[in-house]
RNA sequence: GCCGGUAUAGCUCAGUUGGUAGAGCAACUGACUUGUAAUCAGUGGGUCCCGAGUUCGACUCUUGGUGCCGGCACCA
């Protein structure tokens, strides 16, 4: 005699046993047509899961986020189904649900094209109109095993193997077709009515490169058509904030084939460089960095002995002099060390703070290079902070103040950014007593802050533990931008040392950062979040100076100079074109202000504003427009 | 690097079942002197990514490269 409590509170008893799908048809035909699946005591289940006790029940409709979710992962098997219909012999891998859709992975005796794909989602479609049911069905190990040994799913029969042997075994059966799964799924097809097979790939079984690559098929599926439909519309969206066709349109910059991965910067995306450039100059003066330079060039003997050379020799761009091997640095960190290194330092230099705009170079797969947010060629905003362990701990917390209030002057606040810490892999140097000390100092500064991280164990580096600071792109890629990583190994290697309050010589911690990571990347972010549309202090042009006719000719010019005297990035457009055109041209190159400069205004000497959102700030005397850009460029864009 | 796709005018793209290409925008020239998101007319512009092959003939077919795009792997 089930007493069955519903998430309201209200309670339904029933004399047997019964089944979700039952309780939904005792509370009503709609409710009970709209049931996906249940929890059932927190746990969930498929909707013909049967109550047998007491228990909280919550029924899942495709209103709830995790009913949509069981709906991608049916759409994921029935994708499966439809391909090996349509493929006699494609084995079927794995399938499991990620960000608005799913996927599956084959292997089959070639890879599925786009063709492929549109007979498989018309294929899909059929099956789900036939509204085929979907069982679960329990299995011992050696059935499962000898169950996909009969249908030659060699995959499966690994993927069994390597469970748990305490791990309940279910396969999930819709009309002859089955697969190993741990559910739920949707009691029947007729429930998936809108999803889009999206594109194919290659993917690596177990995401091993050493292991054969099988066919990736993506999909997308959703409530109904109408969420779909949103869903495709919002990608559109955010594929006309790719910084790729901005860069293009905006005219930033460009890459051309004799330099992949490299960026001939433009003066209008030079601009915005300079002007970043020249803001994290003055943030870390004002923390206490020390700017320097150094060389680019290095020889191959300094690489060997940071260690470099033998992890990431591949990946180093190397030339020849004199029968000497050098290499195109692919990072700071030696050279920094090399500065350290002249004169004896004192425990009362710590902690040294030296920082670089550095250029690095690394030979990146070719597969890997991304626009200018995955390049060959870039530039960090690198720091090198020489430290003693009872330091450490300062100067993360210290730091990751300083990236939260640049950040925050770009308008990225916490909840745009993803915050991870890379804990000690296998193989690694130092101690275990200075890993603890270490993590602990990373993680007690992140949790001093509140900040809500997750651990990547056994991802930090061979020399020490790392914080790694990401933004989104604008369709949801994730990208590390800042980062904290602590070093005990080559200030060592590489001979730092200072003189400690007891006049023993003693080795440094070196924490490496850097805030935006590099600017290439961190432009390419700042371009997708603002769609283009730079804040005041960053845009390329400030402002642009619009004459209506040649009388105005003179006065617009000699408002340019009396700008640019300012220090406003400012051009005056005098081409004889009328004053809409050339609106509609500077607002779609987003200009922040446009000046529009008519007899009137020359009369009086004011302006009249407009800005690139189609505000009218109305007529004002010069210096109160120059005060207003003053004002707007100063707050940056926390208010932007 | 691996799998799939793709490359045509400055840009966005169409096109040729093998007979060397076209639109819109941009550029240039001229007219118009204009008041808040596109004035009109005319002109010029292409090694159809690169190499090799098949063919009487290749932008098109075959083949080998390269770049780019989407993933995977990688990301010191």
């Amino acid at each position: 005699m089930p007493v069955i409590t519903l998430p309201d509170g209200s309670k339904r008893e029933f004399a047997d046993a019964v089944s979700i799908m039952e309780v939904a048809q005792d509370i009503g035909p709609g409710l009970a047509k709209a049931t996906l699946a249940g929890r059932i005591n927190g746990e969930l289940v498929d909707a013909s899961a049967k109550i047998t006790d007491n228990s909280e029940l919550s029924i899942i409709t495709a209103r709830d986020e995790e009913g949509v979710d069981v709906i991608r992962h049916s759409t994921a098997h029935l994708l499966a189904m439809a391909t090996q219909d349509l493929f006699p012999g494609a084995q079927v891998t794995i399938g499991p649900v990620i960000d608005n859709g799913f996927y599956y992975d084959f292997s089959y005796e070639r890879a599925f094209n786009m063709e492929d794909l549109e007979k498989i989602e018309k294929r899909m479609g059929e099956m789900a109109k036939q509204d085929i049911t979907i069982e679960r069905e329990v299995m011992s190990r050696d059935e499962a095993i000898s169950a996909f040994k009969d249908l030659g799913e060699e995959y499966k029969v690994e993927i069994i193997n390597a469970l748990p042997g305490n791990e309940e075994i279910s396969v999930y059966r819709q009309g002859e077709w089955m697969d190993l799964c741990r559910g739920p799924h949707v009691p029947s097809t007729g429930k998936l009515k809108a999803f889009k097979l999206m594109r194919v790939a290659g993917a690596y079984w177990r995401g091993d490169s050493n292991n054969e690559m099988l066919t990736r098929i993506y999909g997308t599926a959703w409530e109904d058509k109408k969420a779909l439909k949103g869903y495709l519309h919002r990608l559109e969206e955010a594929e006309k904030r790719d910084h790729r066709k901005l860069g293009k349109r905006l005219d930033l910059f460009h890459m051309q084939e004799e330099a992949p991965g490299m960026v001939f910067w433009h003066p209008n995306g030079w601009a915005i460089y300079t002007e970043l450039e020249k803001y994290m100059r003055e943030q870390q003066i004002a923390r206490g960095y020390q700017e320097i330079k150094t060389p680019l060039l290095v020889d191959r003997s300094l690489w060997e002995k940071s260690g470099h050379w033998d992890k990431f020799g591949d990946d180093m761009f190397t030339t020849n002099s004199e029968n000497k091997e050098m290499a195109v640095k692919p990072m700071n960190c030696p050279c920094h060390v090399q500065v350290f290194n002249q004169g004896l330092k004192s425990y009362r230099d710590l902690p040294l703070r030296l920082a670089e705009f550095g250029a690095c170079h690394r030979n990146e797969p070719s597969g890997a290079l991304h626009g200018i947010m995955r390049v060959r060629g870039f530039v960090q905003d690198d720091a090198h902070i020489f430290v003693t362990e009872n330091q450490i701990q300062q100067e993360v917390c210290d730091f990751i103040d300083m990236l939260h209030d640049v950040y925050a002057d770009f308008g990225f606040s916490r909840e745009n950014m993803l915050y991870k810490l890379s804990t000690r892999p296998e193989k690694r140097v130092g101690s275990d007593e200075i890993w603890d000390k270490a993590e602990k100092a990373l993680a007690e500064s992140m949790d001093t802050k509140g900040l809500p991280w997750e651990e990547l164990p056994g991802e930090g580096a061979f020399y020490g533990p790392k914080i790694e600071f990401s933004l989104k792109d604008c369709i949801g890629r994730v990208w590390q931008c800042g980062t904290m990583q602590v070093d005990f190994s080559m200030p060592g290697r590489l001979g730092a040392e200072y003189v400690d309050e007891n006049g023993e010589r003693q080795t440094p911690v070196m924490l490496h950062r850097a805030t935006l990571g590099s600017f290439e990347r961190f432009i390419g972010i700042l371009i997708e979040h603002f769609e283009g549309a730079m804040p005041t202090w960053l845009a390329p042009k400030q402002v642009a100076l619009l004459n209506i006719t040649d009388r105005q000719a003179e006065y617009a010019l000699e408002l340019e100079e009396i700008l640019t005297k300012s220090g406003i990035r400012v051009k005056a457009d005098l081409r004889n074109e009328k004053i809409g055109f050339k609106i509609r041209e500077h607002t779609l190159n987003k200009v922040p202000y446009l000046i529009v400069i008519g007899d009137k205004e020359m009369e009086n000497r004011t302006v009249a504003v407009r800005t690139r959102k189609g505000e009218d700030l109305s007529t004002m005397s010069i210096e109160a427009f120059i005060e207003r850009l003053a004002t707007d460029i100063s707050k940056r864009s926390r208010t932007a």
